[in-house]
Parts: C-alpha cells; sequence; structure tokens
DNA sequence: TCAATATAGTTGACAATTCAATTGAATATT
DNA sequence: AATATTCAATTGAATTGTCAACTATATTGA
C-alpha cells in the first residue's frame, strides 16, 4: 500500500507529477522576495533596506541582542551579519559593545536615532500590513504561522 | 464595534500586543532562509547556488523561458537575472538566443549539461524534501500554498 | 509613414553578501 | 597551571546583487 506517498508525490521535485504552483516553498520564496520589495520601496526614502530593517525591528522587539542572536533570528551568515550591524553603527542607528558578561560577545542597541527611524517606518508601513492581510481571519492567520513554523523546525 | 481589528492587532509591527512568533512574515523569511541554507548544502559540491538553483529548475518545469519570465517567477530584478543568466551560459548550463519573434527577448534555455545537473540535485535532494514534508497529510499541504498564495496575491 | 513612446534586456559603477582564514576570549583537559 | 579546544566575532578577497543609464526592437498615434 503506498496511497500515502502516492497522494504526496506531486510535491516532490523529482515527481513526473510535480507541479510548482502546488509547490510551498515555491510560493514561500516568492511571497517573500514580493514581500522585501514592497517593504523596500518605504524603506529606501529613509536610507534602509530589508537587511537593516530586520535587524532593526529584532532589536525593537527584544531590547538588545548579540550578534549571534541576531543571526539566529534572521537566519543569516555571521559575517553578514556582523557587517550589517557595522554599517548600521557607522550609521547611527545602533551601538555596539563588548559583553562584560562574556568577552566573546558583542552587544548591539538601538540608538534614539535608530528607535525613531524604526517608528516612522512602522507608521508608514501600517497600510502595507492591513492590504498583507485583507481578508484573512485571525484563524486562518494562526493557522499560516503553525503550518510556516511546523515546516521551519521540519527543517532545523 | 471594533471587535475585527482588535483581534487581528497583534499581527501589526506597530501594535502593542504585536508577537513577532505570531507574525507570519518572520516565518516566511525565516523558512525561506533555512530552506535556501539547506538545499545550497546539496548545490555547493556541483558548483551551484540557490540563484542558478531557482533559474534551472523554472527552465526544467517550462522548457524555454525569457529573462522576464524567470524574473517573473523568481520575483527577481531584471539585472539580477541577466546576469546570473550569462553566468549560467558561460559555465555551460544553458543556451541564451534571441527570440525570433520578437528581436527584444532573449530565449533561454537549459543544455544537456544543465539537464543533467538539475537530474543530479534533484536525486541528492529527495531526502530533504521527504524530511520538509514530514508529518504533513495533503490536506495541510495544500493549505498552506493556499494561504501563501492569498497573502502573495494582496501584496501584488 | 515617421516621430514618440513603450518594452526587453544589457552594462558599468557601486553596494552587499559570502567564504576562508584569523583573532581573542572562555572552557575543558591533563 | 599550561595546553588544547571551543565559541563569538571579525577581516580581506572574491562573488553576487542592485541602481541608473543606456541600447535595440516593437508599438502607437498623428
Amino acid at each position: 500500500m503506498v496511497s500515502r506517498s502516492k497522494k504526496l508525490e506531486k510535491y516532490l521535485p523529482s515527481s513526473e507529477s510535480f507541479d510548482v504552483n502546488e509547490f510551498p516553498f515555491y510560493w514561500v520564496a516568492r511571497l517573500n522576495a514580493r514581500y522585501s520589495m514592497e517593504i523596500e520601496k518605504t524603506l529606501k526614502p529613509l536610507n534602509m533596506d530589508t537587511s537593516r530593517w530586520r535587524v532593526a525591528m529584532l532589536l525593537r522587539i527584544h531590547g538588545e541582542l548579540s550578534i549571534s542572536d541576531i543571526a539566529e533570528h534572521a537566519i543569516g551568515k555571521l559575517p553578514t551579519i556582523t557587517k550589517i550591524v557595522y554599517r548600521m553603527r557607522d550609521e547611527g542607528l545602533l551601538t555596539v559593545e563588548q559583553s562584560e558578561m562574556d568577552g566573546r560577545v558583542t552587544v548591539v542597541c538601538l540608538t534614539e536615532k535608530g528607535s525613531h527611524n524604526v517608528e516612522l517606518v512602522l507608521e508608514q508601513t501600517q497600510a502595507l500590513f492591513h492590504k498583507a492581510f485583507d481578508g484573512f481571519t485571525e484563524p486562518q492567520i494562526k493557522k499560516t504561522t503553525e503550518l510556516l513554523q511546523r515546516f521551519f523546525n521540519n527543517l532545523s
């Protein structure tokens, strides 16, 4: 009996019956790209981009984070995050200092200016988020994150 | 009466009650990054990366595509796709020629070598996909793409 | 029909990302 | 306590991506 694998077969890219339009990861990639592009439109006039934005947002939420913390949340490579952070520090958006607990870790924190910038972007992206969630009910959104989390965990 | 917006409030990043862990786009970004990283492990030994892979896969599916077609499917910028395509051509993975219908369009097609490479990667990523879909039923996967498509359309 | 406009793609200068190798600090081992 | 190992972060070189300006072809409208 192979009915289960038969049904799931069309989701395997190597299969005869594969259909990209039904493939979750195709849509994850497309949605992510489109979302980034949209948000960059708002970011650009404020001299921001998606990378900076993600870092800034995480700091707003968590108060302060190490470079590796940021890398983990943003699923980015360490050298990449390091460079984004120092770029942002040079732009006056955040502070960088050595941890007192552990001399190896670098503690990153939003500056006044960084915070202000984040709030500015948040105001200006309100409409985008409303558009994104248009027609969705609370349970549907919940279901979406639930499913995404499950895929994420499967790959971890 | 504001009960609907009250419930959805926690999904707006500007809200007091916002929670990243419930925010679909946070998970879209993370899942996409993790998926890309995983697949790159297989790609690397074959001198491929995610960009090349996406282009190759789209060509395998559609036979031949113009540069803009590829850009649309992959949600990428035109100059970016152009460069990936010529990089891949230089590596012997695909052919590039001017369309006979319309002299402006560039028609791209996998070469023998390109095709062969794709099949090789597909073989080697089988396990990854099984892992990704582990524990999912057919309707759940269907539901996932459905929800992602709806978000995607909302942003288009 | 021919100028004006739109479309598809390309290019060069510049910015961001990534890999490999390295530093410096903390833990573990003997 | 001295050495080895691990961990967090950084750096330089090479690769890749992006913007703005441009070329070439096609379409539109006077």
